[in-house]
RNA sequence: GGCCCCGUCGUCUAGCGGUUAGGACACCGGCCUUUCACGCCGGCAGCACGGGUUCGAUUCCCGUCGGGGUCACCA
């Protein structure tokens, strides 16, 4: 039975690169018809953990990321909080000290410290000197009675080297005397994250453990644990992590500024934030951002094509496949064709998934995608008025693949609620009613006969504006381009006439009217 | 700095000894068109370097260089 897990610890939120590990842990086990689980890794939490955990799980509901056990949905293996589970990894604890694979240590904090930079200034490598492990009751009671405390430390090997099969890197090599006696308990009796990961992972029954590089030089120890324990080993596969975009740093949090330096970047960021403030989301930048997962979800991605994006981040399956659906996916996904090289991440090319995504959605299904937006920036009440439907789906159909991300249906609130005033794009006036000689007077009169237009439809007012072009022998441009600058105030927009239907017959004449006003009186 | 990992267009990648080094995104042209967007066509652009091995290296080996990860009583 194949089982994975991806391991959050609660933070607050669900980082990019996280959902990357966690989709291929996901896909690994579907794949193989085995399970995905989540396990909480909170043994440092001082915090509340539901509230740090709650915006995880969300991203991981939003993204279809379904997991068999963990939080919420339990399972036979459960708890599956670390928090909850040091007693289990205090009598591991025990098992090791008595089996002679860790030992008590009595030494201070600054007693190590002074070792360790000692070391430094020699320049050769820090080796704790044990000086202060206990391994017998004598030594115990003697160090307690000079008021010391013990912690709990691996008593690793000094020789030799251990060999480790990757399934993504094949086999690394380590000399155990590279490796330190890590604390795997503390002071005061709590267990520390090697410890319980690696009892986690046999008590849980994790058949692979696929996780970020960043994990590829702890392994020895924790498969020292492990072995101490008498655990067999799992398999071991050590993901790329996801690099920064433009760079081969490691993608972090704490780095936003620096990545907002980066053009695409920070057009997504300050998209996102545009959309944000128009909702009305306090979005502060510690909590929205495009390194955390739930940004996405705000301002209106799918997340078919955000997990598309990220399978091919460090993963692919030939030379030229890049769509696929969670089937395709779990059906092509194999750990020998992950990349070994980091990859970053890049805006730009999530964002061409995400259009392409939006292209396949029925237009019905895309008015109900985009209307929280409006309700949510308050230019559609909620419950909804009943007739906004067809306006909505006129709407949606007008403008086509303009609507990129959710969010951009706010570009267009103007038809849904007309503003009193017209925003006009002063360029865009003087080009086409200012400046051509003819324009104004052919303005006026096609106003005649957009009031006489009867049904006040796309097709109908497009074959009465040829009929216009034609009795007046002049070109559509000299028509088409001063109308829409006329009834938007904006030289771009939808085709000329989807835009004058959804405006409806009066907006548009009020329109004409106001800016031909403007127009005389400058 | 020690240890470990990695190195094909700007970016994501295909390639597993013989290819005009393929695709995608981005970018640049053009077409379509009432603008924008879409779409279509075309273009630019890459094997880090140096030694081997071999009839032949992007591909295998070694070295150099470069990039990165990690060195906690964090996870």
């Amino acid at each position: 039975m194949i089982r994975t897990r991806f391991a959050p610890s609660p933070t607050g939120y669900l980082h990019i690169g996280g959902v990357r590990t966690a989709l291929f842990n996901w896909l690994f086990a579907r794949k193989h018809g085995g399970k995905f689980l989540l396990r909480i890794d909170d043994t440092d939490a001082q915090r509340n953990v539901n509230e740090a955990l709650a915006p995880i799980l969300h991203g991981f509901r939003w993204l279809g990321l379904d997991w068999d056990e963990g939080p919420e949905v339990g399972g036979p293996f459960g708890p599956y909080y670390q928090s909850q589970r040091m007693d289990v990894y205090r009598s591991a604890a025990e098992k090791l000290l008595a089996a002679g694979f860790a030992y008590r240590d009595f030494a201070t904090t600054e007693e190590i410290q002074a070792e360790r930079e000692a070391a430094e200034r020699e320049k050769r490598q820090f080796t704790y000197s044990r000086r202060w492990m206990a391994e017998t009751e004598a030594d115990c009671k003697r160090f307690e009675s000079e008021g010391r405390a013990a912690v709990v430390r691996l008593k690793m090997p000094r020789e030799g080297t251990l060999a480790i099969d990757d399934l993504i890197r094949s086999r690394v090599d380590f000399d155990w005397a590279r490796e330190q006696d890590h604390v795997i308990q503390r002071a005061d009796g709590t267990c520390l994250y090697h410890l319980a990961s690696v009892v986690d992972d046999h008590d849980f029954q994790i058949s692979h453990v696929i996780r970020a590089e960043e994990h590829l030089s702890n392994t020895p120890r924790q498969v020292f644990i492990a072995q101490g324990l008498g655990y067999p080993l799992p398999q071991y596969a050590h993901l790329p992590y996801v690099a920064e975009p433009g760079s081969r740093n490691k993608l972090s949090k704490r780095k936003l500024d620096k990545y907002l330096k980066n053009p695409d970047f920070a057009k997504l960021n300050e998209h996102g934030q545009k959309i944000a403030a128009a909702i009305g989301l306090a979005a502060s930048a510690e909590t929205f951002n495009p390194v955390i997962v739930d940004f996405y979800e705000q301002v209106g991605y799918l997340s078919d094509a955000v997990i598309n994006y990220l399978l091919l981040l460090g993963w692919s399956l030939d030379d030229k496949t890049e769509d696929f659906t969670r089937e395709e996916m779990i059906a092509a996904f194999s750990l020998d064709r992950v990349n070994k090289a980091p990859a970053s991440f890049d805006p730009a090319k999530l964002a061409s998934f995400q259009e392409r995504a939006m292209q396949r959605m029925p237009a019905k299904q895309k008015v109900a995608f985009v209307l929280p937006y409006l309700q949510r920036a308050g230019i559609v009440s909620s419950p909804p008025p009943c007739d906004i439907g067809p306006k909505l789906l006129a709407l949606v159909e007008a403008a086509g693949d303009r609507v990129k991300i959710g969010g951009d249906i706010l570009e267009y609130a103007d038809f849904i609620a007309p503003a009193d005033a017209l925003d006009y794009d002063d360029k865009a006036v003087q080009k086409r009613i200012v400046k051509p000689p003819e324009a104004v007077e052919l303005l006026t009169k096609f106003r005649e006969h957009l009031a006489k237009v009867e049904p006040f439809d796309a097709a109908t007012l497009d074959r009465a504006l040829h009929a216009f072009v034609e009795s007046e022998g002049i070109a559509i441009g000299q028509i088409v381009h001063a109308t829409r600058v006329a009834v938007t105030g904006k030289g771009v927009g939808f085709g000329l006439f989807e835009t004058l239907a959804l405006l409806g017959r009066e907006r548009c004449l009020g329109r004409i009217d106001q800016t031909l006003r403007k127009v005389r009186a400058s």
